[in-house]
RNA sequence: GCUCGAGUGGUGGAAUUGGUAGACACGUUGGACUUAAAAUCCAAUGGACAUUAGUCCGUACGGGUUCAAGUCCCGUCUCGAGUACCA
């Protein structure tokens, strides 16, 4: 029997799917374990073997957690919704619904044959089922199903993951989004709690203020909330009401600056900007007021970067959460406004300075710029502030060096000297961060020093001993204060603590820690994204009761914004909530009518025309996959009581602050209200390294067609080889000229072989711009250079997983994988490499199975057999539990080449050994196993143990070395004590060859280890 | 600028608490089989000199600790990732 891995893994594929081998059971009596990935966005140009790496590791561990005997949950689903759905909708009024399905699901048959409602009559293939939308192909075309979408399940399946797809979710899915509806309406009926820390139902703040109003409670809330008594609170009406409790509510409706990018026509998140342009299109992003909803994740700042401690994640990816929740220490002041009620609160790190301040700054954006300009600055003021808000984010932090602003005319008051301090604004100082505004003091801070220094404001100095004729001074551990009163003489801890207390006493400020996190704007202005369960009365948002849930989103014409400027959503005509039958009806039917109070309410209101950001979908769909069936729930209480959390997750570095922080906040929520037993979801995190791309270049000599091998290249940049490469290359092309230019361009990867050389025929037949090209060769061979690069279509050197299954099969490709390094790190993926893997695997096949078939019998095994067995299942075992993949693979190979040397062919040896090859290669195991009698699956055989006693040696291979240089071995028994060993070495003439005549001075003797000797 | 991470043969990478550097694989070279190619098998393969056993140099670079350093400590360089006026 030859392996045959198409027909092998084509068979085993459909076992596992038709027997559901890999479900889950939520009842077991068995110990869970939950293995989790990071689920895809489905694109249609479909995986490249970077993607599926993670899989891969998550697999292997899931497959072996079975075989220690956990019931394991190792589910799949896709995040959906998304932008690329959505601008191909744009561009061609296909529904993203409609694109979506066929990127998850193919175009193909189980056979590979293009589904026929995706044919046209004349035999051509539809424009939506193909990868290239601009291309087009016929059935009748040999290679058409390399165009047309192959489907991520389809993909997904060829590689033969284990996953449980029973439970598969979609965000999309209006099954899906009605709990992701469902936990927006808990966080709207939510307040947090300071006292309790924790979230509460916001009846319990409802109760308190008719009580007591709000001065009592301690609570998160907007920064402008203004205090009311139990008298003022009931005499609100219930508009007025609603409005404070949006100030409280988890989530909320609030007027907000956002990142607008217009581009894109929708508000961005900040860990959507990157670099000040979008992440998804790089298109510029602008400051812009709006109304729009809000998450309130600033109330879980500390509890988000606490529970870091008690997570195993990479420590990069926790250096970045903590960067971005950005806590720091400081206290708050305030500083009055002369001839003016006003008061500036600012945030500083540094009270301890606060009798060096010298002026102080507002954001060009602060409520009071202007209301405290004078008159006589008002022009300029306007014009500085109009300027900046003109400015692109990009625009602003492309130029942080440019000193920049305008004084206001104002002056503030020293809390302390009630000396004046004059009030200046400049774009250095953030709207978003602490209160918009700071205390100037150059002498300590750099910023502040440059700012004072252009505009030529004083810069006194309140340190003892310091020179800041130059640079400010900033070391806290060195400082001793001077010139400022209570101050002087002390150290920065202690006035600090003294700068607190004294703000305290006067009543203008306290100690106060700031965070940098913001609270996440949850609004989109798209189409593709789940719809709010939110309708309005009177302007005032409205939850629609869970039990009509999901309102699923409307069709709509097209994609795009209305004339009006509305969101898409603002092109559905079926989009008003009916309050009386609780249904989604015609827009026609919202009357004016529709305010509160008015005998003509018909109880038909609009609902929200904003829809939810990527996020949404992706922060609580691992619990989902507990019980994704669900109808009644998000999920049963037996079911998250019985999985707990995830063990392991795996998935990519990027989602560091987006996904990552964000589900940890609604996990916390969750937690909170007694819904998840965990507060962190994930123990363990680990990002896989990206596989890059080796791209291979052709040399083409400037303004022709001659293409001239790489060797010779280097020889004509080479001073030393210039004039015998010019030779030949004039001889060759017969251009006679004195210098010749040379362009590498891009090949595709495929045309290239394992040893660099381009296959100058398939190159010729590739593009036909290239049909008459010339070759100029080395040795008879045109050799490419090669690159490390990012896998990218343009660089021609994407490999996709079905290329290499249909050449090598699934489980040379899950090896070759893992084999080429560690999992976390990055990594060029080079297919030459990948014969290694596969005539590994056919090595193994020989070891059961010949062209007679069985080769294995009952022999018992002999000692070497069983030494290698052991030593390889200690090895693979302590390989897995420390996710080093890449080393297994070696041992397995080694493994092998052992017992192939060994004609071993004992079932003693055999059967376990299918057994740990079966996480990292499951079709050929599987195969395997069934040539050795077995009818059940491997998929839940026993993992075999280790037994030490088979490594047991007596003897070792010491090394002898002298000075620390290994200089030959010598075989002596591990019982040998450290005076005899050293006696035995001393005698033997190779040490007295070594020495020479010498007298050691030390003789190191590490028993079982090494040899030293000294001198 | 700041914060992390990483530098080992032609290539991907091994090296468990400091103890035989380069496992395993790719590639290369030579050989067997074949009309030939592919596939398969065997041998060599860090560098230099000697080529028969031998010697020296080698884990980015410069120091240090140690009987012994890829591994620990100090300094420098290079590359990669993240972040960026955060008061």
């Amino acid at each position: 029997m030859i392996y045959d891995f198409n027909r092998i893994e084509a068979k085993w594929q459909k076992y596992w799917a038709e027997n559901q081998t890999f479900k889950a059971e939520n009842n077991s009596s068995k110990e869970k374990f939950y293995v989790l990935d990071m689920f895809p966005y489905p694109s249609g140009a479909g995986l490249h073997v970077g993607h599926p790496l993670g899989y891969i590791a998550s697999d292997i561990y899931a497959r072996y957690k079975r075989h220690k005997g956990f019931n394991v949950l190792h589910p799949m689903g896709y995040d959906s919704f998304g932008l690329p759905a959505e601008q191909y909708a744009i561009q061609t009024g296909q529904h993203p619904r409609n694109t979506t399905e066929i990127n998850i699901e193919g175009c193909l048959d189980d056979r590979g044959n293009i589904l026929s409602k995706y044919v046209n009559e004349d035999g051509s293939i539809k424009n939506q089922a193909l990868i290239e939308k601009n291309k087009s192909t016929s059935i009748n075309d040999e290679n058409y199903r390399d165009n047309i979408i192959k489907g991520y399940r389809r993909q997904l399946d060829k590689i033969g993951f284990s996953f449980d797809w029973s439970r598969e979710v979609r965000t999309s899915n209006p099954k899906y989004y009605k709990w992701t509806q469902w936990i927006f309406i808990q966080l709207f009926n939510s307040w947090y709690n300071i006292d309790l820390d924790k979230a509460e139902d916001i009846q319990t703040l409802i109760t308190a203020f008719e009580k007591e109003g709000n001065s009592t409670i301690n609570a998160v809330c907007d920064e402008n909330t203004e205090a009311f008594s139990s008298e003022d609170w009931n005499a609100y009406s219930y508009k007025e009401q609603q409005e404070i409790l949006l100030q409280y509510r988890l989530t909320y409706l609030a007027e907000t600056e956002v990142n607008w990018c217009p581009a894109l026509g929708t508000v961005l998140a900040n860990d959507e900007i990157v670099n000040g342009v979008s992440e998804r299109g790089g298109h510029p992003v602008v400051r812009k007021k709006m109304t729009q909803w809000s998450m309130r994740i600033t109330a879980y700042a500390q509890r988000l970067l606490d529970g870091l401690d008690k997570v195993d994640w990479p420590q990069p990816l926790k250096d970045s959460q903590t960067n971005w929740i950005g806590r720091s220490e400081g206290a708050t002041a305030e500083f009055g406004i002369r001839n003016s009620e006003f008061r500036i609160s600012v945030f500083t790190t540094r009270p301890d300075t606060i009798f060096g301040v010298s002026f102080m700054t507002l954001a060009p954006e602060h409520e009071l710029v202007s209301r405290i300009t004078t008159a006589d600055q008002k022009a300029e003021v306007e014009a500085y502030v109009e300027a900046t808000a003109k400015r692109s984010e990009r625009d602003r932090m492309a130029d942080v060096k440019t000193i920049t602003g305008v004084f206001t005319g104002a002056f503030a008051e020293h809390p302390f000297t009630k000396e004046p301090i004059p009030i200046w604004i400049g774009d250095y100082v953030l709207a978003g961060y602490g209160t918009g505004a700071v205390m100037s003091v150059p002498c300590g801070d750099q910023r502040d020093y440059d700012f004072a220094k252009h505009f030529n404001i004083p810069i006194p100095n309140i340190f003892e001993g310091v020179d800041i004729s130059e640079v400010a001074f900033a070391d806290k551990a060195t400082t001793v204060i001077g010139n400022s009163d209570f101050l002087n003489g002390l150290s920065y801890k202690k006035a600090v603590k003294r700068a607190i207390f004294e703000l305290e006493q006067l009543g203008r400020g306290e100690g106060k820690i700031n965070y940098r996190l913001r609270d996440a704007v949850f609004s989109r202005q798209r189409y593709w994204g789940e719809p709010f369960p939110v309708y309005y009365v009177d302007g005032m948002p409205q939850m629609i009761d869970a039990a009509h849930l999901p309102i699923e989103l409307p069709d709509v014409e097209k994609y795009l914004p209305t004339e009006t400027g509305e969101p898409p959503l603002g092109n559905a005509t079926t989009w008003a909530w009916d309050t009386k039958n609780n249904k989604v009806v015609s827009n026609d039917l919202v009357t004016l009518s529709a305010v509160e109070g008015s005998n003509k309410d018909n109880g038909i209101y609009p609902l929200e025309l904003n829809t939810m950001p990527g996020w949404a979908g992706s922060s609580q769909y691992f619990n989902r996959y507990m019980d994704s069936g669900n109808t009644d729930e998000i999920f049963s209480q037996e079911a998250i009581n019985y999985w707990q959390d995830v063990d392991l997750y795996i998935g990519g570095n990027e989602h560091a602050t987006g996904h990552l922080l964000y589900s940890r906040f609604w996990q916390k929520f969750m937690f909170d209200k007694g819904l998840v037993p965990k507060d962190e979801y994930a123990k363990k995190l680990i990002n896989q390294g990206m596989i890059t791309g080796t791209s291979a270049f052709v040399y083409r000599e400037v303004g022709t067609k001659i293409f001239v091998t790489k060797g010779l290249v280097d020889d004509f940049s080479n001073p030393e080889k210039f004039e015998s490469a010019l030779i030949k290359i004039v001889e060759a092309t017969g251009l006679g000229k004195q210098t010749y230019a040379f362009n590498p361009i891009h090949a595709d990867v495929s045309l290239v072989n394992s040893s660099d050389e381009l296959d100058i025929e398939g190159f010729k037949n590739w593009q036909t711009d290239y049909a008459d090209a010339r070759f100029i060769l080395e040795d008879g061979k045109y050799i490419v250079k090669r690159e490390v690069e990012k896998m990218s279509k343009s660089k021609y050197n994407v490999v996709s997983p079905d290329s290499i299954c249909e050449e090598y099969g699934a489980d040379s490709l899950r090896l070759y994988e893992m084999f080429l390094g560690p999992l976390e790190q990055s990594k060029p993926w080079n297919t030459a490499g990948i014969t290694g893997t596969h005539s590994f695997l056919k090595k193994l096949w020989r070891l059961y199975l010949d062209e007679n078939g069985a080769k294995f019998n009952d022999a018992e095994p002999t000692k070497d057999n069983l030494k290698t067995l052991h030593k390889t299942i200690k090895k693979v075992e302590e390989d897995i539990e420390h996710f080093s993949f890449n080393t297994s693979v070696s041992t397995f190979m080694i493994c092998v080449n052992e017992l192939s040397a060994q004609k071993c062919a004992s079932r003693a040896i055999l059967e376990p050994l299918a057994i740990l090859v079966s996480s990292y290669a499951p079709h050929i195991a599987e195969e395997l196993w069934e040539q050795l009698g077995y009818k059940e699956s491997i998929a839940r055989a026993l993992f075999p143990k280790f037994d030490a006693s088979h490594l047991v040696e007596s003897s070792k291979q010491y090394p002898i070395s002298f000075n620390g240089k290994m200089r030959f071995t010598l075989e002596l028994p591990l019982e040998m004590s450290k005076e005899e060993i050293e006696a035995t070495v001393m005698a033997h003439e190779k040490t007295q060859k070594q020495l020479q005549g010498r007298t050691p001075k030390k003789v190191i003797v590490v028993p079982g280890k090494i040899v030293n000797i000294v001198g």
